[in-house]
DNA sequence: CTATATTTTTAGACTAATCTAAATTTTATA
DNA sequence: TATAAAATTTAGATTAGTCTAAAAATATAG
């Protein structure tokens, strides 16, 4: 079994690799886990040593099929757990995330097993993120930042890439939440801001900073 | 905050203080939680440093007031956690207790509100024992041991002081379940073996050993 | 009330995870 | 391509929690 900061530091590998597998460095580990590079060196050589990652000394991280595994099999009990924070237990959006890094850890196949079913197998978490299967398989969808829209295009909101609180709330309050459907009115050319309708009814200007983090299905 | 080794130490000094506040020796703590007794001493001198017990050198522990809160919070969370895995997620009484043991750590006092409410604030766990208020209060119903009745005494199955897998496993399969009536027929002299009838229907024979770890209100 | 047994504490060491400071390797740039 | 800058690793320390072996205190028994 993997202690607790070895699960933290396999999931921050496999966020930072992209989904893609792509080699991660050191340096971008411990920005991620708050760290210093020199710990995060020491706990490299550990999960070499447990075939977790494959690690070449200053060229960088990418994990094993067994630790991709471990790595997906975190992730899908963070995002069950915030799917029943959410549809059982009345949490917002914005409040699930930090509860959520707590009981990733419990461990018990059985337990999230019957939570899996008890949630009536959900596909995506609260933030849109696809939660894998039990043997590490990912359903990821086609998203599209709305900041690469055109005037005229419209798509549903179905994803966000920043999570924190404070953006959520601000989507929250705006009317951007998932399922939502936008369509560009227009992208002003000076600063990339964009103005579009949601739900046909609401205009509003979002900045393309904002723009970038929400992600639709066209 | 206390971690989560401090917190296991906290809930086994409140277990084994019988909830009256006993002093506790610094090997009973050790057989409980499986480490040596030197380990549980440096302990110990932390929890006194943090002014969660008193400790005398060579006498033994009690809970400060401040210690029994974090116990008592520890425990209902723990108890909290069994009944919903019993009532939402389908596990049978034996089944939970290790999985509550992980889940006990888990720290949000939001979380713990809104799970309480969900469950419909039960006063009880899967195994009768009773969930404190978020104040630390418990509610210990008066309980006998079914060992302790007469011929001809009835009561009903409120608890059980043994709480392994096993034995649990042994009251199901013989109907010896929470709100079970018992009415004893007879108790053998040579042994102390208890005959009882259970819900008017039933007769079954038990040892004097599990007899004791039946607990009924009268 | 002394001798022995039991309980508890102390001393010293180990592991996991972390840090700072210094050394080494790689990358960028002039 | 040599030097400077940036990234990474190594060396050496620290803290929490644990252990074994030995010392000290307390309890028990004749
Ligand atoms: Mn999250
Ligand atoms: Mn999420
Ligand atoms: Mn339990
Ligand atoms: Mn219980």
């Amino acid at each position: 079994m993997n202690s607790f900061t070895e699960e933290n530091y396999l999931k921050a590998i496999y966020h930072l690799s992209k989904d893609d597998g792509s080699v991660v460095t050191t340096n971008s580990i411990s920005e991620a886990i708050n760290t210093t590079a020199a710990s995060v060196t020491d706990m490299l050589k550990k999960l070499a040593e447990k075939k977790l990652i494959s690690y070449v000394k200053y060229q960088g991280s990418t994990l094993t099929e067994s630790g991709r595994m471990a790595a997906a099999n975190i992730i899908r009990k963070h995002r069950l757990w915030e799917v029943f924070l959410v549809e059982k237990l009345g949490f917002k959006w914005d409040e699930v995330h930090d509860i959520a890094e707590e009981l990733e850890h419990i461990n018990s196949s059985e337990l999230i097993a019957r939570l899996d079913q008890y949630l009536g197998f959900p596909k995506t978490d609260p933030h849109g993120d696809p939660i894998p299967d039990s043997e590490g398989n990912f359903n990821h969808k086609q998203l599209t930042k709305v900041s690469k829209l055109s005037p005229g295009q419209q798509g549903s909101i179905s994803g966000v890439s920043e999570h924190s609180a404070i953006f959520l709330q601000f989507l929250e309050k705006t009317g951007l939440t998932l399922g939502a459907v936008l369509k560009i009115k227009e992208v002003l050319e000076f600063d990339g801001s964009v103005t579009l309708i949601i739900d046909h009814v609401k205009e509003i200007t979002i900045s393309r900073e904002v723009a970038k983090n929400i992600l639709v299905v066209i």
